[in-house]
DNA sequence: TTTGTATAATTGTCTAGACAAATAAACAAG
DNA sequence: CTTGTTTATTTGTCTAGACAATTATACAAA
């Protein structure tokens, strides 16, 4: 230890800056005693009461701790990590879809390990999730769980970067970034939607229309799903009858794309809907053009949403573990926030075809 | 300035008690400059050293700053208010009944004054709140909005004890607990209940069942306004009619209370729900006594749940803002937290009657 | 007018001690 | 074995000074 005398910097701060690299570089490992005041005033050749302003300062800035007759330790850094973690939770909002299901399972794994979660809902907008995640920032979280809004891939690539840059843990929910590899939880969308079609198929059904936005990673999954059981079940896949959106969901290019099915030439017998609001929505457009479900058309969504809320029509649908996802997303974070440092990890949930009544033989 | 020089209380712990009264009273104002070390010195008399090690304590705490040759000066205490604020919310479940609808409007609120929300599900159980409450106490919150729990007044209130020892203010949403005056926002379940009630009377009905839970505030008023409106009606309100459930919300009790009324011999023509959630249960036992509604007989609900997701039923009902309710509960929060401090508020949001096809008049 | 310089006020750093208070650990008494 | 007492060690508080560094202000020089 070499104090400057003749330096402009204080002496206490000369012997400062030593101690906290002492700290830093293990020389002084956590809950190690450090020399006694009296040993540094021989050691550094310094007063006293420098030396306590050096060490005081320390104490102040949480790397050192002192308890009478026993002497001064170093505090291990956790200490500081003690203070209360709090994890974000970006989803569109908060009132729709999945989202309460999602956050009610994060929420739980939370309280399991004594996190909290604050919640921000995007409405699938850029700017509104760059807001959010400006001030979970702010908040210093330790994690985020964040459903990628439907702008586009490089914006949602902006937001992880703003989290990478402090060094904050993200896990993908749900949606998928293509080209981006961070730990991520969604479920077996191409699967179920394999599935699904497999299903339709098994029932007679040969001409399937579908319906959804190519926006999102899982009902473009979805569409691959689909495609994949025709092929492999010798069908022809009919151009037309795939039909598709680019933006967010919303009832209006649903309904122009629910009209534009039925009003076109090919027919088809059953339809493939992206998710369940889209074949809610289809299943009052087909009431107008007067075509009875499942009588006369067969449908399928996927989601399961809201099975506690009995709907106009009973839909058949592939199930997805929603609250497991909420679950397993946290467990992601927490395992980054404690310092697990694996390459990026996949978690993939499976789903399970929910039979009902909208689907029948064909005749 | 009374130093007490025999006193076990250190003398730079006295002087520095001493600074924060003459602050915290208003003698040294935020901006003035205090007396220096030197004045102090006469002053107090005590060493120089003694005076710094009070004042330098007090900058650590953010009272003071000390500019060179300047002085030391009064800090505007804004700047500790600075950072940023969390504000906390207690719900019975984040993915049931009004609870998204609430948290949405409470988040956006919140986001208008760059807050952050967190969330805490109770499952309107004591201990989960308990559990909540003393996260959100660790986490430092600058307010509460807390939907009391299905448990009794005195352990709601002990939550609220708990937040008020710490100086953290609380609003009730929806909820309030009897013998508490503090801050809340509700409906104005009486009015609209009493509402609910002249429309099914005028509708010709006046054997009305009402089937509810008398635990909540809520539900209690709603009883309350549908007996006042049966006897400035005139009409007599028949005991057995009215099958209360004195615990939170499951199906099973009120299958239960369901299977009461339509085996039991007094006949009604028109039900009141304490809730949709009732409704939609009631609908279901209705049908296995082969009873149609609204054919065989009326019923009204409350709440308006999910307006976005059709049900089996088309249920006339009474539309509450619980979004508004959210907005409401953030705003009455900040007030308080910007330290208004005049007697409780209480909001009051108005209801309004969506009729749909569940009542029709007496034939 | 602008630019440099001296001055005075104030906080910042430091010395070399002293005694007080707390308390872990050893020891003694019951 | 338990309980109280002593002791040694260490941090906590404090004194009474000294000189350094900073900088607003006034004044002087260009």
């Amino acid at each position: 230890m070499i104090i400057d005398r003749n330096s402009p910097v204080p002496q206490y701060f000369q012997l400062q800056r030593w101690l906290i690299e002492q700290i830093e570089q293990g020389v002084f490992k956590p809950g190690d005693k450090i020399p006694t005041e009296v040993e540094f005033v021989q050691m550094a050749g310094l007063a006293r009461a420098t030396i306590r302003q050096a060490i005081q300062n320390l104490v102040n800035m949480g790397y050192l701790n002192r308890k009478r007759k026993l002497g001064t330790f170093v505090m291990s850094r956790k200490v500081e990590d003690h203070n209360q973690t709090i994890v974000g939770l970006l989803v569109p909002d908060i009132r729709a879809g999945y989202a309460p299901e999602l956050a009610r399972g994060a929420e739980d794994e939370a309280s399991r390990n004594r996190q909290s979660l604050i919640l921000c809902s995007t409405d699938d907008l850029f700017i509104k999730a760059e807001f959010h995640a400006d001030r979970l920032i702010e908040n210093s979280v330790a994690g985020v769980v964040f459903v990628p809004t439907a702008a586009s891939d490089d914006k949602n690539k902006f937001i992880l970067d703003k989290f990478a840059n402090k060094d904050i843990p993200v896990v993908l929910a749900d949606r998928i970034i293509p080209g981006v590899d961070i730990d991520h939880v969604t479920t077996d969308n191409f699967d179920g939607a394999y599935k699904l079609a497999e299903y339709l198929i098994q029932k007679g059904h040969d001409d399937i229309a579908v319906t959804l936005s190519t926006l999102f990673s899982t009902e473009r999954d979805r569409l691959e799903g689909f495609k994949k059981a025709m092929i492999d079940n010798g069908i022809t896949i009919h151009p037309n009858l795939i039909v598709t959106h680019e933006g967010r969901y919303a009832e209006d290019p649903y309904i122009e794309l629910g009209k534009k099915l039925f009003k076109q030439k090919k027919k088809f017998t059953a339809i493939f809907a992206g998710h369940d609001r889209i074949a809610y929505l289809l299943n009052s457009i087909a009431h107008e053009y007067g075509v009875k479900i499942p009588n006369d058309i067969s449908m399928v969504g996927y989601d399961d949403l809201d099975p506690s809320c009995q709907h106009q029509i009973s839909l058949t649908t592939m199930h997805q573990p929603i609250y497991e996802m909420g679950v397993e997303s946290m467990k992601l974070i927490n395992s980054r926030i404690r310092g697990e440092s694996n390459g990026p990890r996949s978690v993939v949930l499976k789903s399970h075809l929910v039979e009902r009544d909208s689907v029948i033989p064909r005749g």
